[in-house]
DNA sequence: AAGAGTCTCAACCGCAAAAAC
DNA sequence: TGTTTTTGCGGTTGAGACTCT
């Protein structure tokens, strides 16, 4: 037999809520608290069943919800979030406070989801698609473009998975340092990446953080090199930790490694796209070291994206943008704003969610 | 002005994990 | 330890709002 449904459907009322039942719903929390939602109608005078009562409550009464449009930070967290978690609405709404996982779903299906598309970026793997190479109207340069931008696009994705990584891990490292060692609550995994996992992904990790969270970087790594060493600097300590006599090495491997020889990969991609200023031997892996990838990203990043940004600044402001171009347009502030816009994509990538409970 | 098409988002559904028994 | 119940989550729906023609 299947399990019984969550409540008596019979009697029950659906769709949108009343305030009187809202008034309802809240005036019995703020007496009894969250108890049990299944009897909580019977006992707050509702023809609800719990779950609806649950949801209202979640997605809609809690007092600690902020409503309305999403800021530009908002946006640009949901974003990279999404490219990192996929789906994981709960997770990413860890990163956004007061905001909930229904909220944040529903803002990237209707907003985010379409501006990537229109973009010509996959929504869920976050790569340009191949039919917007393959539309492209003049040929070589348009093509390299976009294989630039796809190297691009999965390089900031990966730091930023590599991020959650080693935040993850220097929180377990951490916990082991001073309690008994638990296992993160969130293990991470990538829904999103397509490139090959490499168990000998070597990470050389020194110490640039300003984050008041302990922070790993990286600064240079090689794929396929058989030695591992790693090096990590905790917050308030003078002297680098070598991993590799660390009792949790396998556990900075298992997690990083997947991520840094993917971000490895991804850079040695990128060496097939250059364009303008790029060096070739820059972006050699052996050579890499943490600005000039930073330069390439946020460079290539902010070009990536700024056509399709001004493009709804000017959407978004409607009529008033109308007014203010004039027709054809001060284009250089709207493109100074956005370049501002999406470069602190990148800073988001390179700082930390410090306070977050997701870990 | 009105009908069609599109967009938005609150709410629902069903599954799975966790908790309770 | 197995079963039942509760909770959390992500996917989906549909009514109302909005825009276009």
């Amino acid at each position: 037999m299947g399990r019984s449904p969550c409540c008596d459907k019979v009697g029950l009322k659906k769709g949108p809520w009343t305030p009187e039942e809202d008034q309802k719903l809240l005036a019995y929390i703020e007496e009894h608290g969250r108890g049990s939602w299944r009897s909580l109608p019977a006992k707050a005078g509702l023809q609800r069943c719990g779950k609806s009562c649950r949801l209202r409550w979640t997605n809609y009464l809690r007092p600690d919800i902020k409503r309305g449009k999403f800021s530009l930070q908002e946006e640009q967290t949901i974003i990279q979030l999404h490219a990192l978690l996929g789906n994981r609405w709960s997770a990413i709404a860890t990163h956004l406070p007061k905001r909930t996982d229904n909220e944040i779903k529903n803002y990237w299906n209707t907003h985010l989801k379409k501006r990537l598309a229109k973009m010509g970026i996959d929504p869920i793997t976050h790569k340009p698609k191949n039919d917007a190479l393959l539309s492209t109207t003049d040929g070589q340069s348009k093509k390299a473009a976009n294989l630039s931008h796809m190297a691009q696009w999965e390089s900031a994705r990966l730091e930023a998975e590599a991020r959650l990584v080693r935040e993850s891990k220097i929180r377990s490292h951490s916990l082991q340092h001073h309690h008994h060692f638990n296992p993160p609550a969130f293990t991470l995994e990538s829904p999103t990446s397509t490139l090959s996992v490499s168990e000998n992904a070597p990470p050389i990790i020194t110490g640039l953080g300003v984050s008041p969270m302990p922070m790993i970087e990286f600064v240079g790594t090689t794929s396929g090199s058989s030695e591992t060493a790693g090096i990590v600097k905790e917050e308030g300590e003078q002297e680098w930790k070598e991993l590799g006599s660390s009792s949790n090495l396998a556990d900075y491997k298992e997690g990083m490694g997947n991520s840094l020889s993917s971000f490895t990969s991804s850079l040695q991609d990128m060496t097939i796209s250059i364009e303008g200023g790029w060096t070739p031997e820059s972006l050699r892996p052996n050579n890499i070291n943490v600005n000039n990838v930073g330069n390439i990203m946020e460079e290539g990043f902010t070009n990536l994206l700024l056509n399709d940004s001004v493009n709804r600044c000017l959407s978004d402001s409607g009529k008033e943008s109308d007014e203010n171009s004039g027709g054809s347009g001060d284009g250089s502030d709207y493109y100074q704003d956005n370049k501002n816009y999406w470069n602190s994509i990148l800073n988001l990538v390179n700082s930390s969610p410090s306070d977050s409970p997701m870990f």
